[in-house]
DNA sequence: TGTTGCTTCGAAGGATTC
DNA sequence: GAATCCTTCGAAGCAACA
């Protein structure tokens, strides 16, 4: 039997749902806790989307206790944005957690395959310098740093990409991909967990991100039935556990699984989804959520509404 | 204490939408 | 063309077990 079944112990970390917890059966290919999003909660839709709504760490009294212990230590830094890299260098993203009164640091070491110079400049990147590159940073992001400039400007690099990150000197070949990159060196996160306050960078690792407190798992296992929140996992457990390696070709894009967030239910179509919420939750916030992506909403778009985040494996 | 399986998340490449 | 979305890879950390 394996231990990917075995029941944790209740002690789990603040910082990870334990739906381990749950048998198989009642997580399904797609479990979603029951009153995972209470409509108080849901109702606070003005500016964000749902999974950006009021944290609910600071009104866990409106949440069911199981929810309520989902809060995660970094709640206990809400309102206190994480000081700038003492070196911008470091590709080292630091969270500070806590477990009750012990507080310790996770440290994750990010090796990117972003390209570095071969022959980098000795000298010290001028990150404040007026850019030359061009920048698609907003101003309203608090970005400190420029973009950075196109790489083969710069002295002696032979078929570099053209696009260099002047904080890290990585380059990319496009400028787009360079301004994404630049979100990484903001400390201003502009997608917030509503149900931790973390922060991401984008609006899907938030939406991946707030699975972790819905329950939420889309990838079904066919041969055992355990979900797991998301695809790798459930490749790797196939791999692992199964000896069955998934398959697809090369970029091949899954059928996408729309899965309600109300109920669970999963629809293979958006509109079938649609059709699912206005029927059946006619007053859910995920159906204002549904409107026109760019219509009223924020620049941060609507993401944590959107279900469609959850694509099937080709295999469902 | 080492191994295994799972969870979570950062980040880049490419596709899609606006 | 830019912004957003999706896919993918990889790494760190944890729990459970040998």
């Amino acid at each position: 039997m394996p231990r990917a079944f075995l029941v944790k112990k209740a002690n789990v970390s603040p910082g990870k749902r334990n739906w381990s917890e749950l048998p198989d059966h009642e997580r399904g290919d797609v479990y979603i806790p029951a009153s995972i999003f209470p409509p108080s909660v849901l109702a606070n839709e003005d500016e964000a989307s749902p999974a950006e709504a009021v944290p609910l760490c600071l009104t866990k009294q409106t949440l069911p206790e199981r929810l309520a212990r989902a809060e995660l230590p970094s709640c206990t830094a809400l309102g206190q944005p994480p000081s700038p890299p003492a070196n911008q260098d470091d590709v080292v993203e630091v969270q500070k957690r806590s477990r009750g009164d012990l507080e310790f640091v996770r440290s994750k070491i990010k090796v990117t395959t972003g390209e570095l110079l071969s022959d980098p400049d000795p000298t010290p990147p001028h990150a404040a310098e007026t850019p030359i590159g061009g920048t698609a940073i907003p101003p309203s992001s608090g970005f400190p740093y420029s973009a950075g400039r196109p790489a083969a400007q710069t002295s002696t690099n032979r078929a570099a990409p053209p696009y260099a990150c002047q904080v890290c000197r990585k380059n990319f070949q496009h400028q787009r991909m360079l301004n994404r990159h630049m979100k990484c060196h903001n400390e201003n996160k502009r997608h917030l967990c509503s149900f931790c306050g973390k922060g991401f960078n984008d609006t899907f690792d938030l939406k991946r991100h707030v699975r972790t407190h819905t329950g939420v798992r889309p990838y079904k296992c066919e041969v055992c039935d355990k979900a797991f929140t998301q695809r790798c996992s459930l490749e790797s457990h196939m791999k692992k556990i199964h000896s069955v390696t998934l398959q697809y070709a090369y970029k091949e894009r899954r059928n996408k699984l729309y899965v309600c967030e109300e109920c669970g239910h999963t629809a293979a179509t958006q509109d079938e989804l649609q059709l699912h919420i206005t029927s059946l939750h006619p007053d859910s916030a995920l159906l204002k959520a549904k409107g026109p992506r760019r219509g009223n909403e924020g620049p941060d778009g609507e993401a944590g509404a959107d279900s469609d985040d959850t694509t099937g494996s080709a295999g469902q």
